[in-house]
DNA sequence: TCAAAAGTGTTTCTCGTACACCCATGT
DNA sequence: ACATGGGTGTACGAGAAACACTTTTGA
């Protein structure tokens, strides 16, 4: 058997091989508004241009180490990007890109992953080391991006808005716990569309009914009549 | 500016690259029911096993010339995997595949696509050169997969049966002319599940409605009350 | 005339939408 | 007291689901 892989080693050995990057689309909702990390590059090509973070795949070809998964790399670069503890974020892949001339350097492919981080969180984000600063961008007022992530990151959103309805990814954007306007703020962020406050209401009931979201202690201190207090049960990973 | 990319060739070099490579989940639909195509393995790893159709990615590092697409590559081995015209069929990626040891060659990258073909054409496909044989196989007999390719396959199933009703692809899967009850046997295959004729019709009558289709001139030959056959209006690419 | 499939109608329920309205509270 | 946003009620319509029913054909 270690003869065959040997052999088919070298025979495939004769196709050339791509560079292989995971970037990322991190959402959060800041002030009702959905914003994506930037990080601005500090070294061409695209030098001082703004761009979605990510790197290089960790690719092995040792019989017992062939690197590190898509998704763990992915998990990786979030971390090294933000620098928080976000190791257990919502992750999930968009899909792969990998257009020739994408990077001027050599052919690269690019897997694209989607993550979110809680509001209570983003004011945090420091930065990678190799990027000359991070930031987050409101979907309305984006500059140009470098490569063709301008492309990946309207594939994200989405993917995002797509997921919105039959996932609890909403969950992972307001805290731990949350009044229903909350969340809602964060639903017309994802969907770019108001939602009538009444209507959302009813269908925030139907998760209360459902089990899936239950009353808090508490309220929230507002200038006016205070909201109910609400936290998500289960995983959130629906 | 060259220079830089001469620099950057080299400092990315560093990395290991893995190869590349897509693989086809292509379903049609024969006598109501959802078949792939497999192809039987000739030649190690999993030699006599059954797999998606799938091959290596032209990539190269030319500053002219950095390979196919993705896409290109898909549809490539989508006409030589079958010996069909199926420049023009329809085609979407599914994601990407990447797990170490996924294949025990080396680390291998794999973009999976769903395509779809013509029941009419179906019995034409005649196989790839590389491949032992190739056949149509029904989703509820499936044999093991090589690879992770059985995780491809139900990932491909899902992408499909979640586009449905927000696309054409249904259209794909039957003749030119159809009637409606072979377009609900195109919508019961994909998933999985029963719908009433009489429902259906209506959805159907939507359809008419808004101009989507047409009816065409004919009837069905049929031992019973034949019926009336349809026509798809407008690029079936919605 | 009979079976089989085409095609129609009806009833019920759920859900989205729009919108009017009451209620509680901090200022 | 009053503006503000929380929270409720209602009325309409689209559409899903279930199912009975009529119609048209070939055998």
């Amino acid at each position: 058997m270690d003869d065959f892989i040997a052999a088919y080693r070298e025979s495939v050995a004769r196709y050339a091989r791509p560079s292989l990057t995971v970037d990322l689309a991190i959402f959060t909702v800041l002030d009702s508004d959905l914003k994506v990390l930037l990080v601005e590059r500090a070294e061409p090509p695209f030098a001082g241009a703004w761009a979605l973070p990510g790197g290089f795949v960790r690719v092995g070809d040792a019989f017992d180490d062939q690197g590190e998964s898509l998704e763990d790399a992915a998990r990786r670069e979030l971390v090294e990007e933000t620098h928080l503890e976000l190791q257990h974020a919502w992750l999930e892949q968009v899909g792969a890109f990998g257009d020739p001339g994408r990077d001027p350097r050599m052919r690269i492919i690019s897997v694209a992953y989607t993550a979110l981080v809680r509001p209570t969180l983003a004011p945090l984000v420091r930065g990678g080391s190799d990027a000359a600063q991070a930031r987050w961008v409101s979907l309305t007022e984006l500059p140009d991006l470098a490569f063709d992530h301008a492309a990946i990151l309207e594939r994200a959103r989405k993917h995002l808005a797509g997921r919105l309805a039959d996932s609890g990814i909403a969950f992972e954007l307001v805290p731990e716990t949350f009044t229903v306007a909350e969340l809602r703020a964060v639903w017309t962020a994802i969907l770019g569309a108001d939602l009538d406050p009444g209507n959302f209401r009813r269908r925030f009931r139907r998760l209360v009914d459902d089990g899936v979201v239950e009353e808090a202690p508490g309220r929230r201190v507002t200038p006016t009549k205070p909201a109910a207090v609400w936290r998500f049960v289960g995983d959130r990973h629906g």
